[in-house]
DNA sequence: CGAGTGTTTGATTTCTGTCAATGCTGGTGG
DNA sequence: CCACCAGCATTGACAGAAATCAAACACTCG
């Protein structure tokens, strides 16, 4: 567990934080926004729907799903973020979280205080930007959950979903052609809106078909333009 | 057309702009935050996706629906928008606009230049804060339709709809029992991730079961708790 | 090594989409 | 003012995709 003290310089989110990851005195004055790490556990709950709002997260390390629940006690993942990408932006509007956020596995936070992050906005316009820029790409990011849940297949769907987390991972340095899903079939499903089977079974199919290699979490992609094909995406 | 001299003293959207409506000395700063109003004839785009980002709009009149467009020419709506609403925000994230904003009846929006709210942002603590409130909202928002098109069957989506809107007429003082809708079936479909038969199907259905009358676009509530349950949610 | 969770695969059902025909309505022009 | 037209809505019959139910299998973690 690592103290307050760590500075946003080591910090691998420093491009997330600073326009410009090279504007110094920018990153000076994030080293006094980032309260500090959190570490949670697998299983366990960055925060839960209904708690008071205080603080955004920036993912460090490892992954988590966000799950929404229903009245009725339905629940649906609605995102999966891993590093450098920003949570607990829904609950600024109503002062409490709207969603829970669970660890996929063994991960860690920056916390930034977002009473801290608005002073520091006011002061230096470059942090504002990027807050709000990232506020926006969460809107984006939703719109196109939308679009998949709206309009697409269960081939659609799966296919579109291995090409985001490719993209993913490609944009944090990893190989886009093989990794591991963090999540299970069930919680792929939910996000998808898809039963678990159906996930399965599309897996499968697309192995079949030469698009791809499954083993239980481990993925391949072998054939990027048939999965874009599938995804109905234009490269 | 109204001129760009026009104050927010007088416009509807006051409670929007500002955190408090009485807080006055908000409110004349605000009027240099409003370019002006812009009308938009039914049918027409108030920005199209790929647009430069200037503007953030807030609702005055009428209703407008987003428009999300796939590779493939495929197209999904995205979300319905009535006054006191902000649009835009989908355009921080890039500089560019990410969908069509199309007005579904004549209709007129506040533009507020991007660059000016964030400074006002810098200068007033609760223009800040309520801008930040505002993008918030709409990633909860978002979340909602999120849960609506992964989990619910046809019949919750519309009831949920309905509910939705009637929500929405009423926080604007609008009876909460009868409404017209602004949307075309096929719009209202595409937002729900249904073909507009099913949602013809399923309003006729509805009003067999006295839950609603429905007429054309016209539409009354008969029966809340029956069309909560059916929706699925606690009252 | 065993228990329990997670995954795969199969058989069947159900819901929604598709195709098609008809009817309504509001706007336009004669 | 009325008739016509085009877009929108309703309804029916049928097909197809994904859900459901069910069973067996594979990991992984104590």
């Amino acid at each position: 567990m690592r103290g307050a003290a760590s500075s946003c310089k080591s910090c691998s989110l420093r491009t997330v934080c600073a326009v410009n990851p090279d504007e110094l005195s920018c990153s000076r004055q994030m080293d006094d926004l980032i309260l500090g790490y959190r570490h949670v556990k697998k299983g366990v709950a960055l925060y839960r729907a209904g708690d008071a709002f205080s603080n955004l997260y920036a993912v460090r390390t490892g992954s988590y799903k966000k799950v929404t629940l229903l009245a009725d006690g339905r629940e649906q993942v609605t995102g999966f973020y891993v590093s450098g990408e920003l949570l607990g932006a829904d609950g600024i509007a109503t002062d409490h979280y709207a969603s829970d956020v669970v660890a996929l596995e063994d991960s860690s936070v920056c916390v930034m205080p977002f009473d801290l992050l608005e002073l520091l906005s006011r002061e230096v316009k470059a942090v504002q930007h990027n807050v709000f820029r990232m506020l926006s790409a969460d809107l984006v990011r939703e719109s196109n959950a939308l679009i998949l849940l709206g309009t697409m297949t269960a081939d659609e769907r799966v296919a579109a979903f291995l090409l985001d987390l490719s993209s993913r991972w490609q944009a944090r340095a990893y190989s886009p052609n093989a990794f591991g899903l963090r999540m299970t079939r069930e919680e792929t499903g939910s996000f998808l809106g898809l039963k678990l089977e159906t996930v399965s079974r599309t897996l499968s199919r697309f192995q079949k078909q030469g698009l791809i290699k499954v083993r239980g979490k481990e993925v391949e992609i072998l054939d990027f333009p048939g999965l874009n094909q599938v995804a109905r995406r234009t490269v």
